[in-house]
DNA sequence: AGGTTGACGTATT
DNA sequence: CAATACGCCAACC
């Protein structure tokens, strides 16, 4: 895999650094902030990518609902959900408590 | 070269 | 309001 190749990856490797600690953004929102909103799953496969980088949180990045649908991808079981309760963010049934509240939109935040 | 999958999201029934 | 269908676009088989 050759990110350098494809700028898309790359900024979204940028906006998930921007993500501040504690906080959490959706699939959708990086989409809609890239202009791809259209394919939040690229976001997704981007972040399959990004999991050889290490300054990537993927594990701050969850799909719409809150609900960390990508957990499984992650070393541990519950792995993602560790660093995020690390970061104080509660998970419950592998959803964010109160998502709306750690919502972290770049849309709205970097715009 | 073609078909299927997928860390999603929105629309429709 | 819940469940299902479909569209997106790249990677994988």
């Amino acid at each position: 895999m050759n990110p350098e190749n494809t700028n898309f990856f790359q900024k979204v490797y940028v906006v998930v650094r921007e993500i501040p600690y504690g906080r959490v953004t959706s699939y959708g929102a990086i989409a809609k902030y890239l202009g791809m909103a259209r394919s939040a799953r690229m976001v997704g496969w981007a972040m399959n990518s990004a999991h050889n980088m290490e300054d990537v949180p993927a594990h701050r990045v969850v799909n719409r609902k809150g609900l960390l649908t990508g957990k499984h991808h992650f070393d541990g079981t519950n792995l993602m959900q560790q660093l995020l309760e690390n970061e104080g963010i509660i998970i419950v049934d592998n959803q964010i408590v109160e998502f709306e509240k750690f919502f972290w939109d770049p849309w709205k935040e970097l715009q």
